[in-house]
DNA sequence: CACGTGACATACC
DNA sequence: GGGTATGCCACGT
C-alpha cells in the first residue's frame, strides 16, 4: 500500500463528512481504515487542493490545530462559521457538530 | 541508521 | 479548563 493511496483514501473520506459537521484527525485516519495514523492526515491536508473542506478537520479536543489568531485559524473559523458550525474561543462542540456514528453506514455505501 | 519535527491522541496531574 | 509526558508515524537531515 503505497503512501499515495493512503491519502487519496484519507482525501476521499474527508470528501463524504457533510457541511455542518467535523471530524477529528484521529477520527477521519479511522474511518479511512488508517488507525493511528492522525499525523498522515495532517501531512495529507497540507498537500491537498483548495477544493478539499480542510476546515472540518479539528483536533480530538475540539480546538483548532491552528495558534489562535494565526491566518489559517481565522480562515477555518470562518468557513466553519458559513457552514453553521458554531466556534467558541478556538474550540467546536464536537457534541453537536460531530460527525455522527450514523453516518458510517454512508461510507460503508460508497466503499463498495 | 539515529535524530528532530510535525495541521495528532491519550493518560495523568 | 490547562500543562506535561509518552506513543505514534512519515520525512528530511
Amino acid at each position: 500500500m503505497t503512501n499515495k493511496a493512503l491519502e487519496s483514501k484519507i482525501l476521499k473520506t474527508l470528501s463524504i463528512v457533510p457541511s455542518g459537521c467535523v471530524v477529528s484527525y484521529g477520527q477521519l485516519a479511522d474511518l479511512a481504515g488508517l488507525p493511528g495514523r492522525a499525523r498522515l492526515v495532517g501531512k495529507c491536508l497540507k498537500s491537498s487542493q483548495e477544493t478539499t473542506p480542510w476546515h472540518r478537520v479539528i483536533r480530538s479536543d475540539g480546538k483548532i490545530a491552528f495558534p489562535p489568531g494565526s491566518e489559517l485559524a481565522e480562515e477555518q473559523r470562518t468557513l466553519l462559521t458559513i457552514e453553521g458550525v458554531v466556534v467558541k474561543k478556538h474550540r467546536v462542540n464536537i457534541g453537536i457538530f460531530g460527525w455522527k456514528p450514523s453516518l458510517y453506514t454512508l461510507l460503508a455505501e460508497l466503499e463498495q
